[in-house]
DNA sequence: TTAATTAAATACCGAACGGTACTAATTTAA
DNA sequence: TTAAATTAGTACCGTTCGGTATTTAATTAA
């Protein structure tokens, strides 16, 4: 997952793989499967070990909503710089590089991104049923909107932005609650 | 640079360059340099085609603030779908794609995004002195937030979302403007 | 101890990659 | 008309790619 995140699909190698993971390339295919079968793989961990509790925690409605938005985010940003992680969401960025024809890693990842939106649409919802947000907001396109704040995240990231100005991003996304 | 905004870098070849343009091999190399090189030919051609002419519009200010982001933003969107445009902008293609270390291509990106970061940093400044903007505004943190926007778009609509749920999301992110 | 079975690793396959000698055709100069 | 120079095109180079047949090692069964 590390190497698939960090190097995308194409520039890793199966050789890159076998160096990683200290198995044997043959063993690699008995086990995984081919190089696609892999980083579909990749991705499902990363699913359940990163996005999932990641919206787990945006839907508990223990914290506001605002804040529950902004560590949503945040949480995405930290994985840019610093420790040994990558940078950046590596849905997002598969995205990007593989969603350029309909094959089943870009179906398997518009599914990914529609269950990360639905999650914020449904913890919209609720913030509106419960006065949090305002009556008239358009949940569903805010729903999209933050879904999408990852890319516009990641991509000022790549282009060198300090965490700082990042932060400051983040906040102006977030004033774009109606909270009247 | 169709090629190059449709396939991305890695998944372009040579071939394909040598098919698209007519040209033998030897003679692209002659002419445009290699691989590489062609790249940067193909990145610096869409910003005097796509991004240049779009920034001119944006800075100029006869268009109200809003009405000028608008457009900035949903000029990106329409070279999504439809037409024989490829999807999205190719300099964030490109950056999440090629920003993955440090070498000339990916310097030159994060130069390209600093331009356009610091045409919206400037047309928000002026909007400011103009009054269009509140006094407190963050102009560079909005600058940033707008930028990112394309990426945002960009993400959305290749997770398939259709044109009127990314005219919505546009909207979202135009109201995170301080009026008042 | 020996035979059968499973696991692992080496070696190799055809194909496609980026890049370049080298040859054929065409144009310019004489 | 012939020779020199420039262009265009073919064929080929070494490397790396994803993927697999084959052989070696290790484990289990008898």
């Amino acid at each position: 997952m590390q190497l698939y995140w960090d190097k995308g699909f194409e520039r890793t190698s199966m050789a890159d793989l076998v160096k990683a993971t200290g198995m044997a390339k043959p063993g690699l295919y008995a086990n995984l499967g081919d190089k696609e079968q892999i980083f579909q793989k990749a991705l499902e961990h990363y699913d359940e070990t990163v996005v999932s509790p990641m919206l787990e925690k945006l839907l508990s409605p223990s914290t506001p909503l605002k804040e529950a938005l902004r560590q949503s985010l945040s949480g995405m940003m930290h994985s840019l710089k610093g420790s040994g992680l990558p940078m950046g969401c590596f849905v997002i960025n598969s995205t990007f590089e593989c969603s350029r024809e309909k094959d089943r890693i870009s179906e398997y990842l518009a599914q990914m991104n529609a269950k990360r939106r639905d999650a914020y649409l449904e913890r919209l919802d609720h913030a509106k049923a419960d006065g949090e947000l305002s009556k008239g907001a358009d949940t569903l396109a805010l729903a999209n909107f933050f879904t999408g704040q990852s890319a516009a995240i990641g991509a000022m990231a790549r282009s060198g932005l300090p965490l700082s100005e990042l932060d400051a991003m983040v906040e102006v996304a977030l004033s774009a609650l109606p909270e009247d």
